[in-house]
DNA sequence: CTGAAAGCGCTTACAG
DNA sequence: CTGAAAGCGCTTACAG
């Protein structure tokens, strides 16, 4: 049978309270009684019980992380970075997907019962409506967004349109003027303000330098290896084809650059890619890209939770900063 | 305030247990008391408390999964797999990485803490010594290993041994006689079984053929992009290097390419390289590769995890299928 | 089909 | 520094 704090209690002649108090290295416990509770307790094999203690303390030590998916490179960096900073403080992680719609209202419509569960909610490329950050807010929730500026909590985030205005404008400066971007559009119809920003910023660039931007240049799907695919083969049957495209990620760029290399397209002879996030395998095939912090941004934002309830009330957005990299996959046309 | 389950009661004019029985969606309660619970629940914003529900009901409907890392393919893949499976079933995931020998040790030392705390553990590429699972199945953990035969609890995992041995057949069928294998060592001074069981098929086809193995034919460390590039340049500098290598991952094989190219290495003229995974940018890539169903091992090992406690006392290992994919870079020797 | 009551195992004022 | 006691909010036999 597992023990329970009354067994500890008895064994080592003391009352509930104060195993309670030695065992969570409170004040006020005289050292000697503290190690004959530790003692006893380890003797024992004692542990809390999870739900006693989340009832009684009403706190979970966790933090739940709700994202679109856990199998692309950009989530899997952001959830290394926030177990780390976690762990080390003692919290857990749980982690929902969102990826369908339906997923995402599925979780949406739980998240008041997940209260009492989680401590706090990690936002991580999930963009709730007014109606629905309002009410995850009204839960009680602690909120932190990871992705977007979100009014009225703590956010983290890239900015998606300079980095997107910065990509175009390199290859701008290279001498293209027929640019073309992919990524615009994902499986759900939900407008994603990170994809949004990205379009924003890219036509900023054309609109800027003069170009325009036609309308077809506008490739691909999913920011995923399939969407690079897709995205070359949408673009070799146009008349006029661009000569330069910006991805959204990287992944979509090695993706593209694959399928390039197979219908004989030359990169960047013929065509000059930038990428999006520098992947780690970005360097290995020469893509140049916007780099952004990935793991970092994971790290900072579970830092933000844990700074819970420090925060100024209404959100403070943070900015991490955006790198161009240049290598082998952008150049002037020819 | 939260509403409570008495709040409910009173509301609804009937007693908690009845409540908790509605909203339970449990037998004997009467179809017109449930709708007025159900209602009732409803326009409180009544969720039950998590601490509360675990406390007295004794089940927390959460399954912990640990790792040594989650920004890698092969594991980011997993995640997805189980996560899928656990949600649809109602159930939650919380997660804990292993990935230093420290960590390792800090998570088996917490085990036992974690009992009250999920329904049962998911071991993914985590492998205890036999006094470590001896000690996790006495605290009374659900286990299921994924990644290698362990005895005393169900598992599930690929034939590591055969796989490697039958990547290492293929390219000594394409005529090779010196052939190189990379990733047997990893950074942790643990002896992964899966690494050793490769290592093993490696040399039995090599044996097999009569062909012998240079000490030095072992390659790089991690199964990383960066660990490819270090098996590249450590093969560079010999005198009588492989005209062929079998990787033990194809992040790691990714990595190699690049830095093969880089060198002026010509694949598959100079080298042929085969990974291991089938990685999503494998196909992409042209890797000649071992595929393993990734995402299935992870919803299987979830469902393995579902169906507790139906399994019979001790383990039942079940095997999953590995499938060569040849593709462009492994070819004869010149 | 429904209710009264015990019990789950902690934490936290309140006293001393 | 320590203890007695209330309280956290559910679930589950046990009766009826």
């Amino acid at each position: 049978m597992r023990a329970t704090i009354e067994d500890v209690a008895r064994e080592a002649e003391v009352s509930v309270a104060t195993v309670s108090r030695a065992l969570r290295g409170m004040d006020h416990v005289a050292e000697s009684t503290r190690r004959r509770v530790v003692e006893t307790a380890q003797r024992l094999g004692y542990a809390p019980h999870f739900g006693a203690s989340v009832l009684a303390g009403g706190v979970t030590r966790t933090i739940g992380l709700v994202a679109p998916y856990f199998n692309i490179w950009y989530t899997s960096q952001i959830l290394a970075g926030v177990e780390e900073v976690l762990s080390a403080a003692g919290h857990d992680l749980v982690i929902f997907a969102a990826d369908t719609p339906v997923n995402r209202d599925r979780f949406l419509a739980r998240a008041h019962s997940l209260r009492t569960r989680i401590d706090g909610l990690l936002l991580v490329d999930f963009f709730p409506d007014i109606d629905q950050l309002q009410r995850l807010i009204e839960s009680g929730h602690n909120l932190v967004a990871l992705g977007e500026d979100l009014d009225r909590i703590p956010s983290l985030s890239i900015d998606n349109c300079d980095a997107a205005y910065r990509a175009t404008r390199h290859l701008i400066e290279l001498g293209h003027t027929a640019i073309g971007i992919a990524g615009g559009h994902q499986v759900s119809l939900d407008p994603s303000p990170v994809l949004a920003a990205r379009i924003d910023g890219y036509q900023g660039a054309l609109a800027d330098a003069g170009l325009e931007e036609p309308g077809d240049y506008r490739l691909g799907g999913m920011l995923t290896v399939a969407g690079g695919r897709q995205a070359i083969d949408e673009l070799a049957v146009q008349s006029a084809p661009p000569t330069a495209v910006f991805f959204m990620s990287d992944e979509m760029a090695m993706g593209a650059l694959a399928q390039a290399r197979r219908l004989g397209i030359e990169v960047p002879g013929d065509l000059s890619i930038i990428g999006f996030d520098d992947h780690d395998l970005a360097e290995a095939t020469g893509l140049s890209t916007m780099r952004q912090p990935v793991r970092q941004l994971g790290s900072l934002a579970a830092e933000k939770m844990l700074s819970f309830p420090d925060h100024e009330a209404g959100g403070i957005h943070e900015l991490m900063p955006v790198e161009l990299v240049v290598r082998d996959t952008s150049a002037p046309p020819r």
